[in-house]
RNA sequence: GGCCAGGUAGCUCAGCUGGUAGCAGCGUUCGCCUGAAAAGUGAAAGGUCACCGGUUCGAUCCCGGUCCUGGCCA
């Protein structure tokens, strides 16, 4: 019986387990008369192609619980947050109207906050855009913030006069709309019933899942798969090309560090990715956490539901 | 066994022949982030300067010895 759709929101670190965890829930869920599907919020899932280095769920495990959002764009194509909240908002109606739980599995925390909290963005314009990259690429990140200080310096104290990416889109956005809220706004939900939990574990043993990770990586054949991407364009990709694991073998095709150095750059990289990943899991109050991989971890999460 | 170089932060190192060490890189911890977030960034914590003696008002630095490490020669 079905009395309420929560949507159950997955928050974990890579090598946490939470892609497995996220199927055995849902087919715990499904077993249990409410049947339940996976919507990923990882900017980088998204990709096809991108299966060995993203640690992307099985086949199998596709077929047993429907997974959305996964495989929807190519390499070259450029994700956004925002774009990708109106996916993944769509996907929930889409469970609910069907009565079908939805579990949002996060490894992107932005992602997980703009899907679920009241979080608007202000248009984009691929002309205005384009204008101001240009003017990056000429000026310089410092002098382009120089630029937005002049023209609203409470926007431009808030971003970081190194970080043209911001830069630039503060500039957009102060064009289209004539204003800019530059902070992130606070933890309220848009949606209804939403119940968050968090994936913890110790830093030795996340370590140390990392690098298993990564070696088997390399075992399935990452650098065959990178080859593959770059004929289909990965380069172009701005999104895609800066994925961990995927820039490191693009240098080592490139000749710029060799095979060793690229596994042991991918590994670094990703332990300090995980660190950050927890960073801003821990700063939603309303997130439970739950030891990974503790055989009652599961148990505990569906009672969270009822 | 002899000669040479070296033992300074968790790691890699810097340190003008003496005044109890470095805005160092990486790592760690904590923080920031609005249409590229697996991106971009800020701050902090960490050292009995191998050990024992000596010279000196004072030693990471000078002298003697001890123990380790790397290289060269036997």
């Amino acid at each position: 019986m079905i009395d309420r759709l929560p949507v159950l929101v997955l928050n974990g670190p890579t090598a946490s387990g939470k892609s497995a965890l996220a199927v055995d829930l849902a087919l715990a869920l499904t077993g249990g008369g409410r049947p339940a599907e996976i919507v990923n919020a990882d900017s980088m899932l998204v990709y096809r192609g991108m299966d060995i280095g993203t640690a992307k769920p099985t086949r199998a495990e596709r077929a047993g619980v429907p997974h959305h959002l996964v495989d929807i764009m190519d390499v070259t194509e450029t994700a956004s947050v925002a774009q990708f909240q109106a996916l993944a908002r769509a996907a929930i109606d889409s469970c609910r109207a069907r009565g079908v739980v939805p579990i949002l599995v996060g490894g992107s925390a932005l992602y997980v906050h703009a899907i679920v909290d009241e979080f608007d963005f202000p248009g984009t314009d691929p002309d205005v855009r384009q204008r101001f990259e240009r003017r990056l690429d000429e000026l310089g990140a410092e002098a382009l913030h120089a630029e937005l200080a002049a023209r609203a310096p409470d926007v431009a104290a808030e971003i970081l006069p190194g970080n043209g990416r911001r830069v630039v889109r503060a500039l957009e956005v102060l064009e289209l709309t004539g204003s800019m809220r530059p902070r992130l706004p606070g933890w309220t939900y848009a949606l209804p019933d939403v119940v968050q939990v968090g994936l913890d574990l110790d830093r030795d043993d996340l370590d140390r899942r990392i690098d298993l990770r990564v070696q088997r990586m390399w075992a399935q054949g990452l650098v065959d798969e990178v080859r593959g991407l770059e004929a289909a364009g990965l380069r172009r990709g701005l999104t895609a090309s800066r994925a961990l694991g995927y820039r490191q073998v693009l240098d080592l095709l490139d000749g710029l560090i060799d095979e060793e150095e690229a596994r042991r750059r991918t590994a670094a990289g990703t332990r300090r990715f995980a660190r950050k990943q927890l960073s801003w899991f821990r700063r939603d109050p309303r997130v439970s956490w739950f030891p990974a991989g503790a055989p009652d971890t599961p148990g505990r999460i569906l009672a969270r539901l009822s």
